[in-house]
DNA sequence: TCCTGGTACCTCGTAGTACCGAGTACTGCT
DNA sequence: AGCAGTACTCGGTACTACGAGGTACCAGGA
C-alpha cells in the first residue's frame, strides 16, 4: 500500500487507545499488533510518541513490570478520561467515514 | 461535531479532488460544498492551499472566467494525473477505513 | 457618493502529528 | 565477550489544516 503517513494523522492515537482499551498492554508489543492489523509501515518511534502523549494528557494509568526477556516494560491502560477520548474518537470517525462514503456516492 | 482537523488530514485534498472530478468548479464554490456536505469548519484558507497545492503538482487544469457577481473566478478541471491521484485516494481510504473497521470490530 | 455585504482569491504564520535516526539498556544464547 | 531480540527515549524534519489578515470586484441602499 501507498503511503499512509498523512492520512493517518488523527487516526494513529485513536488506534492505539482502542488497543489498550482491549487489553493494558505495552509500547512494543502496541506497534506490533499495528502491524498484524494492516498498519504496516507504523514503527516503534511513532508509537511511543503516542503514548507519552497520553500520558501527558492523562488518558492512561501507566505501571512499570519487569520482563524476562529484556527490559523493563511500560504496561498502559485507560481510565474513565480515556475512555471516553476513546468514545470521542468512534464518535468522530463515524462521522468523518459516513460524510466521504457519502461524498464517494455521488454526494447529494 | 468536534474538532476534525487532525483527522482530516490527508483525506480533505481527496475530497477536494473529488469534487472537482464531479465538475468543474472553483475554490469559493468548492468551499461552500465541503460544508454542505458535512464538513462545516472547513474554511476558505485551507480550500485554497489545496488548490495552489494541486495545481502545483499538476494535478488539475485551470481556466479563469470572469463572474457576473464578483470578481473572476479560477476554474479547476482534474487532468489524467489527478484522476489517477483520485483513484489512489480513494485505494488507499478504502483500505484504511476496512482496517479500523476490523479494529473497531475486536480485530481478530 | 460612500458604505455595506456578498463574492472570490491569496499569503503568512502557527500548531499538531507521524516519521526518521540515533542512542541507551536489559536479557539470553553462542 | 559479542550478538540478536526486546524495550524505551529523544531531537529534528516534513507535511497539513487552520486562523487572521489583506486585496479586489460588484450590487444596492443611505
Amino acid at each position: 500500500m501507498d503511503d499512509l503517513t498523512e492520512m493517518l494523522k488523527g487516526t494513529l492515537e485513536g488506534c492505539v487507545l482502542e488497543i489498550i482499551a482491549g487489553e493494558e498492554t505495552y509500547g512494543y508489543a502496541i506497534t506490533r499488533r499495528l502491524n498484524e492489523l494492516g498498519f504496516t509501515d507504523v514503527v516503534e518511534g511513532t508509537v511511543y510518541t503516542i503514548l507519552l502523549r497520553l500520558e501527558r494528557n492523562r488518558l492512561v494509568q501507566v505501571t512499570k513490570r519487569p520482563s524476562e526477556v529484556g527490559p523493563p516494560r511500560k504496561f498502559y491502560a485507560l481510565n474513565d478520561a480515556g475512555r471516553e477520548e476513546l468514545a470521542r474518537f468512534w464518535a468522530k470517525w463515524q462521522y468523518l467515514s459516513s460524510r466521504i462514503d457519502k461524498l464517494k456516492e455521488g454526494g447529494r
